[in-house]
DNA sequence: AGGGTATGGTAAT
DNA sequence: TTACCCTACCCTC
């Protein structure tokens, strides 16, 4: 579920479903109940999102940090909600909705320090008004790591994930191992643009679709395909098989005839 | 029932 | 680089 586009959709439904209210908090788990009375019956004054982080921010400047990590989830029911289950970490109940929290690897209230330490070491979130686009390029212009696992390091990059990474530099057609000193200032721009693109498109869709050509439902094929190339098992532009290898820690898709190394 | 996998990240080594 | 965290789902047995 959770790239950044996931986060920064969350931050909006939250703040239009919860914004203003006084909300009970509990955890039902067991786990985060420091949390939760500490939360409890408190204003949700607002909500922010910086690459794959959320922050709920409450009344008394105090502020809650979640970040989901792979398996994380928030469940909206409308009233009346359904029991949480075992793993709800946290239940928020507001007039009209409640949220449940599961499996986040972050949900905790986070100090003024400690929040400027942890942006500090995002890279520029292109679906933040606020980004420095600037800093990503020179920091992409210091490694010599692939551009692959470049771009999904969030100090450089922050809120794009595996999938959006191999989307980027399929549609690109970026060699996913060229180093990532050697993209040129021109290609970055448009490297740049097209991830602000995809987030946005994200966002609004609340979902991953970055190939819309050739992604018509039929009626056989429910599950239409909405990648070009993460996850599939040919590629969705030239029909190639796709190849797929850890890099950067994560498994990645792309295209060898779509993506060939510079030159060939 | 059990294994493998998943759009993520941290801490230890 | 590895181990580990953590939940849900899908597949096979």
């Amino acid at each position: 579920m959770p790239e950044g586009h996931t986060i920064h959709r969350m931050a909006r439904d939250h703040r239009r479903w919860f914004a203003g209210e006084r909300l009970e908090a509990d955890s039902p788990q067991g786990r985060a109940t420091e949390l939760a009375e500490a939360i409890s019956s408190l204003r949700l004054e607002g909500t922010d999102a910086y690459g794959k982080h959320l922050f709920h921010r409450w009344e008394n400047d105090l502020t809650v940090h979640v970040h989901l990590g792979l398996f994380g989830r928030f469940r909206r029911f409308r009233q009346p909600a359904p029991e949480p289950t075992a793993g709800t970490r946290l239940r928020l109940v507001g007039e009209s909705h409640t949220l449940h929290l599961s499996g986040p690897t972050v949900c905790r209230l986070i100090d003024p320090a400690e929040e400027d330490a942890l942006l500090t070491r995002l890279g520029p979130d292109p679906l933040r008004r606020d980004a420095d686009p600037e800093r990503a390029l020179a920091s992409l212009g210091r490694r010599r790591i692939p551009i692959a696992a470049a771009i999904l390091d969030q100090r450089v990059i922050a809120g794009l994930g595996n999938v959006y990474r191999a989307e980027v530099l399929n549609v690109m057609g970026v060699d996913p191992f060229e180093p990532a000193r050697q993209l040129d200032e021109e290609r970055f721009w448009e490297l740049w643009t097209l991830i602000g693109r995809m987030l946005a498109d994200g966002v609004r869709e609340r979902r991953i679709v970055t190939r819309r050509n050739g992604a018509r439902p039929i009626s056989r094929t429910p599950r239409a395909r909405s990648t070009w190339v993460y996850g599939q098992s040919h590629c969705g532009r030239c029909g190639t098989a796709t190849r797929t290898e850890d890099v950067g820690g994560r498994r990645l898709f792309w295209c060898p005839r779509c993506q060939p190394p510079k030159g060939s």
